[in-house]
DNA sequence: CCTACCGATCGGTAGG
DNA sequence: CCTACCGATCGGTAGG
């Protein structure tokens, strides 16, 4: 028999990696040192090694969760919506929530991530790129339903409509980061809505 | 008499700050290191250390350097053109072109800057606050004269055209620098004229 | 501007 | 999981 059950290993590396995004949504993933994180959960820097191999594995595991706890937020929520236009505007509710209230100290991990390793190689870089990408599809897509049916007053590129929801966000994350006025949340609340704002011409779908 | 001139001392601490910026553009202001520094400079640690007195020295002369880079490449060349709306198409233009091709390998130095330090107290958070909110008042000062000239179709406050063009140049840069895309400039330069059209009221003052 | 050095911290390993 | 330790690098100083 383990001296742990897997369950206390689980639950053990949980909070180590909720400790993780906490510090390093501060300082950045790349100054995240095992040391400095040792410390802060009372233990060894040997052991904290032990958990994950390798600084390296330690910040794709924290990244992972950074991502898992996005998507929960931001995502999990909308998907009873029905998809398109009304989905959209679901998610970007609960982004802009999460951008006001954030499961970090330093502001949307993914963003930080972004700019702190887009000039880099490697596997860090590579996996925030993968998470990027596949949300980015998820907003193309329901920004191509929305478009196709006709839901929105500017019925451009669907792609384009993904790539300014995006641009609102980050953007609207690095002025309250900074700035630290709620006027940034609903400065990015408008623009949003803006870009979502519902066709004239016909009411969306109620069936079909 | 000086060993070398007043002239020299400048030009070498030019030379010493372009590489800072290169430097911190690609692994940050913070990941800035003066032995690493030193290396590329093909000088001493105590050398370098000795112009600027102290690693933060460095980092916000570096940072002094971008700010003044962004400037000369983003809003001198659009002084030319009349205040309000034609001046705002004309920044914008410099600001999309900055993107595409950055002063620096790493980016929009500022938005880096920004995102890495926003969590941070300090002299150079200061610095990055007051060089941001410079530029966003220039920014509204533009949109205030835009707006009470009945230039753009969107007339509402000059703090949210502001506000939403600088958060889609740095989603822009975010986008741009991750997938190297350069469909990001297009829409990113289609956004900002989105939010600059033109009022299909009245023409733009031709005169007074 | 240099060499030589300071104590602290880095990521990681040996050995238990 | 721990202690003890590795070589490398950190920011910075002494002394010239």
């Amino acid at each position: 028999m383990p001296r742990r059950s897997v369950a206390q290993v689980d639950a053990d590396r949980t909070v180590t990696l909720r400790a993780a995004v906490e510090l390093a949504s501060v300082i950045g993933l790349e100054g995240l040192t095992v040391g400095r994180l040792a410390d802060e959960l009372g233990m060894s820097k040997s052991g904290l090694v032990g958990r994950f191999g390798s600084k390296q594995n330690l910040q794709l595991a924290t990244l992972a969760l950074a991502v898992e706890m996005f998507r929960a937020v931001v995502y999990e929520p909308a998907i009873d919506k029905p998809a398109g236009r009304a989905r959209l505007v679901a998610i970007c509710e609960g982004w802009i929530g999460y951008l006001g209230e954030p499961c970090f100290a330093g502001g949307c991990f993914l963003t930080s991530a972004s700019v702190e390793f887009d000039a880099r190689e490697g596997p860090i870089h590579d996996a925030v790129r993968v998470a990027l990408d596949r949300w980015q599809r998820v907003l193309e897509t329901e920004a191509a339903i929305a478009v196709s049916s006709g839901e929105l007053a500017d019925d451009g590129d669907p792609a384009d409509v993904a790539f300014t929801l995006n641009a609102i966000a980050v953007g609207t994350n690095c002025d309250y980061q900074l700035r630290r006025d709620p006027r940034a949340l609903q400065r990015g609340r408008r623009a949003m809505a803006s870009v979502l704002a519902p066709s004239l011409r016909r009411r969306p779908a109620t069936a079909g």
